[in-house]
DNA sequence: TCTTTAATTGATAATAGTTATTCGTTGGAC
DNA sequence: GTCCAACGAATAACTATTATCAATTAAAGA
C-alpha cells in the first residue's frame, strides 16, 4: 500500500479512486492548483466526477495534513502536496505561482513571539508578489 | 482639510462623509475589521450606508495604497490602514490579528529572487498562525 | 466470499462574500 | 450658484464554497 493509502487509512477515511487521483495530481504537479482546475484535469479520466468531491476530498486531505490549502489574495484557493517548508511567489502577471526553497531564517522571530508576546506559533506563510523573469521578458501586460 | 481628506484628494476621490468615515475608522483601530465589521461599527452613526458603500470603498482606498486588503485564510478580507512594514498574528483561537513590528530580516531572500530568479517583488506578506497569550491563559477552546 | 453498514459520491440546492446595475444625489470645479 | 461626473443606496447578480440527500461503494466481520 502506497504512503497515501497509509495515510487516509491512518486518518480513518476510506481509500477512493477520486481521492487518490486528486493526491496523486497534487503531488505530481508544482503548479499550485485550484479546485476548478483540479476538476478540469481529472474531467478527461473521470468525467463522472463531482465538483463537490473535489471540494470534499481536498478539505479531508487538507485537515489530515496531506495537502496545504493557501491563499495568495486571489478570489479562490490553491493547494499544494509539497510538504516541504518553503514560501510562495505569485506573478501578478501571468497568475503563475513559483516555490521558493531558499531558508528565510525567522528563528528568532519565532522565539520572540513566544517569549515576548506569548503567541504560540503553530504554522506561518511567507508569500511575494511581483513579476516573473518570463513576464518580464514578454513586458506582458495581463 | 485634515490628513486624511488630503489622502483622498491626492487621489483624485471625492471627499465624502462615508469614505472619511471608513478611512477613519480604520485608521483609528488596530483590529484588521471585515468588511462586515466596518459595516456594523459605522451604522449607528451612518444608518443609511449601504453594504456595497463599504465594499466599494475599502476597494478604492485599497487601488490607491491608502489601505492593505489581506487574506489570512478566513472566509473574508481584512483592512489596515496601518502603513508601516509589519506581520500579521492569527490567533486560530480567538480569531483576533496582532500586529508585529519586529523586524524580519529578508533583504537577502529579496535579492536572492532578483538576481538568482528574475523575480521583482513588489509586496509581500508574512503571517503566523498559532494562539495568542490570552487563549493560552484562558484554555479556550473556541 | 457474502453481508452489512457507515462513509463516500454525484447532483443539485443553498449560502456567503463580493461585484454589477440602476437611478437618484452630491462634491467640487467653474 | 450651476453643472456634471462621481458617488451612494438598494438590490440583483455572480462566484466560490458548503450542505443536503439518495444511490453507491469501501471495508470490516461472519
Amino acid at each position: 500500500m502506497n504512503k497515501l493509502a497509509e495515510n487516509l487509512k491512518a486518518n480513518k477515511l476510506k481509500i477512493t479512486p477520486q481521492r487518490l487521483a486528486i493526491y496523486s495530481y497534487l503531488a505530481n504537479t508544482n503548479e499550485h492548483p485550484t479546485v476548478e482546475t483540479i476538476y478540469n484535469h481529472l474531467k478527461k479520466d473521470y468525467p463522472a466526477m463531482s465538483l463537490a468531491t473535489v471540494y470534499k476530498t481536498v478539505a479531508a486531505l487538507r485537515d489530515c495534513r496531506l495537502i496545504k490549502e493557501f491563499n495568495l489574495g486571489e478570489e479562490c484557493n490553491r493547494y499544494d502536496a509539497n510538504n516541504d517548508m518553503h514560501s510562495h511567489l505569485l506573478c501578478t502577471k501571468c497568475h503563475r505561482v513559483f516555490d521558493y526553497y531558499g531558508d528565510i531564517d525567522i528563528k528568532h522571530v519565532l522565539y520572540e513571539l513566544k517569549s515576548s508576546f506569548g503567541f504560540e506559533t503553530t504554522a506561518m506563510d511567507i508569500n511575494f508578489y511581483g513579476v516573473c523573469e518570463e513576464c518580464k521578458r514578454n513586458n506582458n501586460d495581463n
